[in-house]
DNA sequence: AGCTAAGCGAGACGGTACGTCAAGTCTTTCA
DNA sequence: TGAAAGACTTGACGTACCGTCTCGCTTAGCT
């Protein structure tokens, strides 16, 4: 499946130089061409060989799989969209960035999200991609955006970023992928004051929101 | 792409009477013994209609695509499993749901779970069998579990059901499907302790969990 | 290699039925065109599959490989070519036959034969297409030419016909596929004088085109 | 095509000097194992080039093509294989000779033989390597025998000598590549005596070997 | 009981993309 | 400066699976 030297996780240890970097950025500006136009789909290896006019042979040396292509070419694509709010609170950040993640999702761009989550499925190595170059950026940024909260003293240090991210964004993953409730912008701002607020009472044999290592022992 | 009469949400109106009834079983029967064997990716419509006997020409009479009779049969293979706790207090429940449902997802049947997922992103009415015959029993039970809640007054009302579910289990969702966070049994119940408390800490210009609708004016 | 039953030697079973038959013969046409055309290098299946309107997968249904789509779409092109000659005189009639059988070699329909019987090398599949669509009618014509010899009495019926054939023809393929003797019209004279005349004088120990079968004792 | 100095045969004029024919030396021993353990197919460029040490563009200098390499290589490991026999008599020397060859065509080298033969039906520049380092060698050997025939008596000298190896040995080459007729010991005994006889009787309007040229008149 | 028409089994078929392979050319780097 | 290393293009390969389609046979269900 694999035709290059991998590392452990999966991502191919390209050829060095010049030229293959030139091809190299060939190959991901045409596929985030056909990303745009049709969506993974559209993608195929050959369609981008032809637009990048790098062979086939060539894409299968760099890359493990159509999958990681895609994924690092998307990746570099979002990179700079959906900027963090800044606007000193950090539930109003984490709102607004939910609202905005749910928007991006509802678009044509959603969709080629939505198809590479499920093209990583049976595609390990293409996961990698995924998570290096896409997702590991946005859980970046929402790690900077949750530190800036711990700084501030509007957020609590011992929940694990993880669970952070996920449960704000989870659910419109969910959302987006079996489409069992639209990802409208009402939806979003439910969504969010939810998760934020945590769902049961205080009260309710345990302390909301705080001591959070504690509950564990 | 479909042949047979379909109902607007994607749901073949199919063939009645016992012959066509004996026949959808054979179909569904032979699926679930493909899913368990070998995934998705084993349960092809030729190897489906071989191993039951049944034609291909049939089987698409039946569904508008492969996902529709995976989804189909897997949800009735799913049916009891995961019977749902009741220990008495809806924390309880809630969260130990969260921890058999990551311990699923991470088995066997949660890789089918995770392909059929990602084969309904490019197939809306594979998505339809799948919502109905998977998702909806699935979020049915969540939905009683938490009117218990309401009933016995350690849930709150005000909160979409929707949301309850999405934040507990979307984020085993999206990590199941990219794997950037193990399932673990111990990520699990940090995951429900999370969601359940609410991430940000009372008084951040919101009380927490009180009044929830009044939020949203 | 072989996606079909195949019998013994190697010739797929193919479907049998009106439409199966209509492909097949469309397919042939095809790939004759493009023998004609360009050669065997010119008749991909890909080529051919575009050209005939018939899908790759279905050619591969009806014939183990490429070679023995072409194999067979040469036999059925050279059918009446080469029409044996009937002078009356089993020498001139062979003679006569070599030169013939030089010139086509030399022709670009003879580049066609070289190219197939090389295919045939590295494919015992599509050999016994080769075989059994082109050699075995080539062979039989020669043994017909040849029976009327015996019949007439000025042919030695103990000589093998197989020994017949190819020393008479043996060293025209030979020529043709390594191109160390020019296949002119003059040499294919002389070689076919040699041949009938046989290479060793009389007296050296045998005697000459009697009792054949005596000399092996 | 070419990448060096060619000759008008084809063969490339390569590069002089120590260095150059240690290389070269190496390449045609690397070429000769591969071809011992798997054939023509396995002695590809780059398997040559990984097993010699030296890389493609270097055997690119040296020769025309890939065939061109395997027929030096091969002509030189058979150089001293299948020594003339000398029984005193020209046509035991010729019959033995005959199953000689038969017996090696039908062996693993034989094999070889046959893949050297079809790889030249599209490459002219390699079949000049393989005329020049294989052909001719061989028919140099059977010249000679020939010749020691027609200083003792017992050969005619008026029959070319290409027609002489072509109706021996033809025949042979011609089984090898369409497998029509097996390359058995009994097969070549008898084709021997068929092809040294001639096919037709004396008194057929023709002198049995005798006063060739003039038959030609 | 026989007729008829829908339902069905069997499987051929087109289409599309896959990932692979080897030949021969070209570039970069090293000694 | 010449060769090693190896990246690259090209072109074809054979495979897989989807969903469609055609052809008879079967079998209800009606006459």
């Amino acid at each position: 499946m694999m035709n290059s030297a991998a590392t452990e996780d999966g991502i191919v240890d390209r050829p060095r130089g010049a030229r293959s970097d030139r091809l190299h950025a060939q190959v991901i500006a045409a596929t985030q061409e056909l990303l745009r136009e049709g969506g993974l789909n559209a993608a195929t290896v050959d369609a981008i060989a032809q637009r990048s006019g790098v062979s086939k042979a060539t894409i299968y040396k760099h890359w493990p799989s159509r999958t990681a292509v895609a994924a690092k070419a998307f990746g570099r694509m979002m990179a700079e969209a959906l900027p963090l709010p800044d606007t000193g609170s950090t539930r109003e950040d984490l709102s607004e960035q939910v609202r905005r993640v749910s928007a991006f999702y509802d678009s044509d761009l959603g969709a080629v999200f939505a198809q590479l989550i499920a093209a990583c499925v049976d595609d390990p190595a293409g996961a990698a991609y995924f998570r290096k170059y896409f997702l590991d950026g946005r859980r970046a940024a929402i790690t900077d955006l949750w530190q800036r909260g711990i700084d501030r003293g509007d957020a609590d240090p011992s929940i694990p970023i993880d669970d952070v991210i996920d449960v704000l964004f989870g659910p419109l993953v969910f959302r987006r992928l079996t489409g069992h409730y639209a990802l409208t912008d009402e939806h979003a701002r439910t969504l969010a004051q939810t998760a934020l607020a945590g769902l049961l009472p205080i009260g309710d044999g345990i302390a909301a929101r705080t001591d959070h290592n504690e509950q564990l022992a």
